[in-house]
DNA sequence: CACTTCCAGATCGTATACTATCTTCTGATG
DNA sequence: CATCAGAAGATAGTATACGATCTGGAAGTG
């Protein structure tokens, strides 16, 4: 399966390697070998590393002088900052959507909904948790800006790695229902209930993750320790 | 002044490149060549050209294939995205802070201001301009968000080349007192009245632009061939 | 004389080679 | 027997070298 015949550029390399990581194919805290990613696209580490380099600086992987890149592995404190960023920029993604939304644009998210329903009922959580993403991403090119939209998409990339990291091995999904009923008041145009809505989604979602009250530093440690009791 | 004794981290050397951008001693179209580059900060073109990819990323370079490196040229279109995207980010971001914000903090805030009012009156825009953005970059700070902080500094740092591209010779820096409005919306804790300003405020910016009507596409050429009545 | 074609110089993009640093295994020592 | 020092292997970081592509000018042709 070693292609030698495929160029494929950079950016393609790029998206296979976001795509593994945010659709939760590459583990936080996986290295991420050079020579390892060089062989299994068919190019040198010359052109691996600023891929590498990127996706760093998209906060997706962490690169440790000398030591090499790792899926990122976000603390606790980085999980709340994100979050709390969430709650600030969709805030004004939603009340600028809230002003000029169509008709379609409802129909599209309601779509979602609909099918993160079915995929929340059918037990397939990873689906699920995939359109949430999509459903915040969708929200933001309702407002027709590009740069809005890439900045959403940065953020709900950012935390996937957060609910992989912290999600209760119970709850399957997201909110349940949360997201319907921000369509709802975006149909309604209520720009200040939209808003409120979405601070309180987003909080919702955060309090479904088990982020431990000392926080649970490296998770993998943690379960295999935790027959100590976790003195720390 | 060739340093060959300093090793210099990539950081450095990135900060300093995009410094000179935005602080606007590179201007927009400038040829970055990496061999150049990489006698200026003594390496080779092998550390450059990742930090290149990076300004990439950030907007404030472009990279077209097999031609090399220019400093960013922002499209009128581009420029109108950008404002938007502030519009819709910084709206959430001035709603936070005011719920947040501190008699400290608005004394900095007004700190800025005055500062800000002083370069103007010495006639000093680039000062002036850097002022405007470490303002906003300033009242991102307040949410105590790095995440917002970085997303709000990108924006503010792509804005500074559509100022050096778009600015009107007569209007010597951005909007006149519009930040000293900001600041006392913030402190009259109205939520409303302050992102409504944050708007309208980002919506002055603009105007005080010359964007022409059809979009002055090249902006060199325009002047260079303004005497034969730009037709197109 | 204008236009096209071709060649030389320059620069980008990539692979390979080398050096520095870290990791790990082995072996010696308290 | 536990611990630490040292050497070998592996991997990251960097520079150099080579091939590919573009730009600009010179020569050729209608």
């Amino acid at each position: 399966m070693t292609a030698t015949t495929e160029p494929m550029t950079d950016d393609e390399i790029h998206r296979e390697i976001f795509d593994a990581i945010v659709g939760g194919r590459l583990a936080p805290g996986e290295k991420l070998g050079q020579d390892e990613l060089g062989k299994v696209f068919g190019v040198s580490k010359t052109r691996i590393r600023p891929i590498l380099h990127r996706l760093s600086d998209q906060k997706i992987v962490v690169m440790e002088p000398m030591r090499g890149a790792f899926v990122a592995r976000p603390s606790v404190e980085d999980a709340r900052a994100v979050n709390a960023a969430r709650q600030i920029i969709e805030e004004g993604v939603i009340r600028a959507a809230t002003r000029v939304a169509q008709p379609q644009h409802l129909k599209m998210l309601r779509e979602i909904v609909a099918e993160e329903q079915r995929a929340r009922e059918g037990r397939n959580g990873g689906r699920a948790h995939r359109l949430t993403g999509e459903f915040h991403c969708e929200l933001a090119r309702i407002t027709g800006n590009d740069v809005v939209s890439e900045v959403v998409r940065e953020l709900v990339s950012r935390d996937s790695l957060v609910v992989a990291l912290y999600q209760r091995p119970s709850s399957s999904g997201c909110s349940l229902g949360g997201h319907a009923d921000l369509v709802d008041k975006i149909e309604a145009g209520d720009e200040d209930a939209a808003a409120h809505a979405m601070r309180h989604h987003l909080q919702d979602v955060m309090e479904t993750l088990d982020l431990g009250e000392e926080g649970r530093k490296s998770q993998a440690l943690a379960k295999a320790f935790a027959h100590l009791g976790d003195k720390s």
